[in-house]
DNA sequence: GAGTTTGAAACT
DNA sequence: CAGTTTCAAACTC
């Protein structure tokens, strides 16, 4: 009777009954993203500013927002590396051997490409923060760990998490 | 600051 | 594609 007390019940069922939003509404499928090429960089756009670290262009770039990763053993080349995934350059990070600076692009394409070929929409930049989904077991999604909490949104129903207190309510 | 926990990403 | 391993961040002490 009181749905959002429960904690067992899956996002997804809660979502429905809290909010019952538009799904569509997420997904329009215009968006104006530059999906199938998070990383714009191409021969074609010369950097003239190689100060900036981002690496989409300036309109879709995350601004005001530095990422600053410790990668150790990854060259800052996987997803792994916040950096990385948000399409940024490491600069002034705490990383070690990083590969993810203008003077490994080829390095950093090959590793873009790979990571694409995987999934095309693995970079997150192309996704909206709002569509992203966990599947947290342990932290009731009521930590940092969870993507969806940490970045500041409900679940939706799309996560795959187990026991989770980030529902709308 | 060191060690533990966590879940995404990567790998098999 | 499911299970396992690796990884770096979040968290705890």
């Amino acid at each position: 009777m009181e749905p959002n007390n429960n904690p067992d019940i899956s996002p997804f069922s809660m979502f429905c009954l809290k909010t019952l939003s538009p799904l569509t509404a997420q997904r329009s499928p215009g968006m104006p993203m530059d999906i199938d090429s998070p990383f714009t960089t191409t021969e074609s756009t010369p950097q003239t500013n190689p100060a900036r670290f981002t690496l989409f262009d300036q309109n879709s770039a995350i601004q005001g927002k530095k990422c600053t990763c410790k990668c150790r053993k990854t060259f800052c080349l996987k997803l792994y590396c916040d950096c990385f995934a948000n399409g940024e350059y490491c600069i002034g990070c705490g990383c070690m051997e990083c590969k993810n600076l203008p003077e490994y692009e080829s390095e950093r394409r090959e590793s873009i490409t790979q990571i694409m070929d995987r999934n095309p929409e693995a970079f997150r930049r192309t996704q909206p923060v709002t569509t992203r989904s966990c599947n947290c077991k342990r932290s009731g999604c009521k930590k940092k760990y969870c993507e969806c909490y940490g970045n500041g949104f409900m679940c939706n129903p799309f996560c795959k998490c187990e026991g989770c207190l980030n529902i709308p309510g």
